[in-house]
DNA sequence: GTCTATAAATAGATAGAC
DNA sequence: GTCTATCTATTTATAGAC
């Protein structure tokens, strides 16, 4: 959300083609980001993509170069929609209190069957994502955010200053694809706000008592 | 480790070719066991364990009726692994301390590449696992054994008394599959030492300073 | 750009000789 | 029981007509 993106060159408006366009990448982009969320990136084949959007597998590679290429962008959009989230804070909130609303945003997005997961054992899928510059610089920028608020609570005393910062920053990114939620979704015991509240429980104040 | 494990019945010898059918299917279960660890079940081929056992895929198949029963068995002797460590814990420990070191073994086991993980998304392999006994009734032990040191840990103080006792357990269980030792690793910074003590650290006292 | 049709490779699983 | 060879289905990806 910068100036550059919210007052566009002037001959701003797109052809009714291009519009197509855009409307059917999203589309892909929207099934690929619902599959990654339900059965991961081995699970998922390209004519299940395909076959959610409607379309041709043919036209589907028309798009997109690779699988890799798929859920590449696919992450991209979900770092989109996390840097939109972080922009929408309140700027006075503590920065503890960001990391919290963060930690719950993940929380529920993963509940929503919406967070993307990739293995990160896969070797070609890491390749393409190291390459892929619209991923990268993104990852980059949430990871500066929030770090830059670990820092800050770290420094004002609200959160462990033993611990190195990459570690929380680790352990909150972890949250996006944190089994437990489903688990304790599956036992049907609790709703969904009091999973996300005793997940947060747990990673803000630990199994221990105090 | 129960009674009967340790004075088996009189004709107790077993035959030259018994022992060898059980030296091979350790073979294959060990075999399992890594790629499982290594590359999760999707992205495991059948091909793959045989070549690393060095036999033909279709031996693999007179062991073993499908890749879903080669996983539950590789699950079962990791849970077979798990109730050896906690048999092996010093009774007179409390039930805090025997669930700090449960989980510092979780993260040992996974950091040497040796935890196998399964998707909890496949519904095929989630439909054997759940009809096979020797996998449902380890797992059940496993459960009961760390749930009772969760109840005791809750009524002495010092587990927080708030959580379900379910809750704690899912967390604990979660170390096995955290995704966090393995990014910490890959930084370099840290030795398997340092990232295990971190990780307890944040699982035990969470992130917030205290 | 979208489609149908099809490659080319690989997956899980089996046949049948030894 | 182990092997080679093969089956059948599926997967990623492409060719080529419209």
């Amino acid at each position: 959300m910068n100036a550059t993106e919210l007052t566009p060159p002037a001959p701003a408006r797109r052809s009714f083609r291009e519009q197509m366009h855009l409307a059917r990448e999203d589309a892909i982009v929207q099934a690929v980001n619902r599959l990654l969320a339900e059965k991961g990136f081995d699970a998922m084949t390209v004519d299940e993509v395909a076959a959610e959007v409607g379309i041709a597998k043919a036209s589907l590679y028309r798009h997109f170069p690779s699988k890799e290429d798929l859920a590449a962008e696919a992450m991209v959009r979900a770092l989109e929609r996390a840097q939109a989230f972080l922009a929408s804070l309140n700027p006075n909130a503590t920065p503890l209190d960001c990391l919290k609303a963060t930690v719950r945003w993940l929380l529920q997005v993963q509940l929503q069957g919406e967070m993307p997961s990739l293995p990160s054992a896969n070797s070609t899928l890491r390749a393409t994502l190291m390459t892929h510059h619209a991923y990268m610089d993104r990852l980059l920028a949430v990871s500066e955010q929030l770090g830059g608020w670990i820092q800050a609570a770290q420094a004002d005393g609200s959160l462990d200053a033993s611990l190195p910062p990459i570690v929380v920053l680790y352990t909150v990114f972890a949250r996006a694809c944190d089994p437990v939620p489903g688990f304790l979704r599956s036992t049907g015991d609790f709703s969904d706000e009091q999973i996300i509240e005793l997940v947060l429980q747990t990673c803000f104040h630990g199994l221990n008592a105090h």
